[in-house]
DNA sequence: AACTACATCAACCGCCCCCGC
DNA sequence: GGCGGGGGCGGTTGATGTAGT
């Protein structure tokens, strides 16, 4: 890098840090409006006080829709164990055999449980147990379609609802507002067809403005708002979003929600 | 109840790879 | 073929939550 190339973003101009509620209503309505074909370009477009790669990261480990939020399943923790095995520290390899999880979220896994436990096992000098090698061939060659696969898991609203609330990983999959019925949504096509390309009509991109300016409008998003809220009262916010607008309606009716 | 140690995970940083010019 | 820019990846950090004393 001598000779030093262009920094991604002018680092004394960006915010840094938890990403405030108003800023992912901010980032999924330019992306459900305009796609993310440049990240640089994407923060001065969508007026986030963000760097593009800040902004790709946010979308890509919590906003996107098919993003599987929750306990790893025990039958995904063997399969990271195994892909480890055979990958090594390739997160990004082993997340396209796990549909729905991000390299991050692997990498945080692996490194707080499955890293240890490995370690453990093989002090022990065992090999896995046979359960795991019985989930070895069902889980390791997985299609990076998920469409074309069996659910890897079902996520049920308990599983969720055991996770830490954190104020900055609230635009998921969670159905609070559903029953405690298990959320099977991978088997519903309908969720699977809205990560489909699809053809934006202005009658979509209508409905999405006035949806996100219902948001801003109700919740009292502005960006003058944006400014002066304190973390505590942005915390606030988001879970009103969370719970009474966005729960309904994400999922389990994704085309109540966008363009997908 | 208060304090400390440990665990968790979202986010940042910097390097590398790939692709277009 | 070389160069530059953008995107992607893996390592690391720091804030927050939780358990233990």
């Amino acid at each position: 890098m001598a000779g030093g190339r262009s920094p991604c973003c002018d680092k004394t101009k960006v915010k840094k840090g938890p990403w405030s509620p108003a800023e992912d209503i901010r980032l999924v309505s330019f992306i459900q409006k305009h796609g993310h074909t440049n990240w640089r370009s994407l923060p001065k477009q969508a007026g986030l006080l963000r760097c593009g790669k800040s902004c790709r990261l946010r979308w890509i480990n919590y906003l996107r829709p098919d993003v599987k939020r929750g306990n790893f399943t025990p039958e995904e923790e063997q399969s990271i164990i195994h892909l480890h095995a055979t990958f090594g520290n390739k997160w990004s390899k082993i997340a396209s055999h796990l549909p729905g999880r991000t390299d991050n979220e692997i990498k945080n896994v692996w490194n707080t449980h499955l890293k240890k436990r490995t370690l453990l096992m093989n002090n022990k000098n065992q090999t896995p147990s046979s359960s795991l090698a019985s989930n070895e061939h069902t889980n390791q060659e997985k299609p990076s379609n998920p469409k074309a696969t069996q659910p890897i898991a079902t996520i049920s609203v308990e599983d969720i609802d055991q996770q830490p609330s954190t104020p900055t990983s609230t635009i998921s999959c969670n159905s609070s507002g559903q029953d405690k019925a298990s959320c099977n949504y991978e088997e519903d096509e309908s969720f699977w067809n809205m990560l489909e390309p699809q053809l934006v009509t202005d009658h979509d991109m209508l409905e999405v403005e006035n949806w996100v300016r219902l948001l801003e409008k109700e919740l009292e998003l502005t960006d003058q708002d944006d400014q002066t809220k304190t973390m505590g009262e942005e915390q606030a916010v988001w879970c009103k979003i969370s719970d009474q607008i966005l729960s309904p309606l994400w999922p389990t009716s994704p085309t109540n929600f966008g363009l997908w």
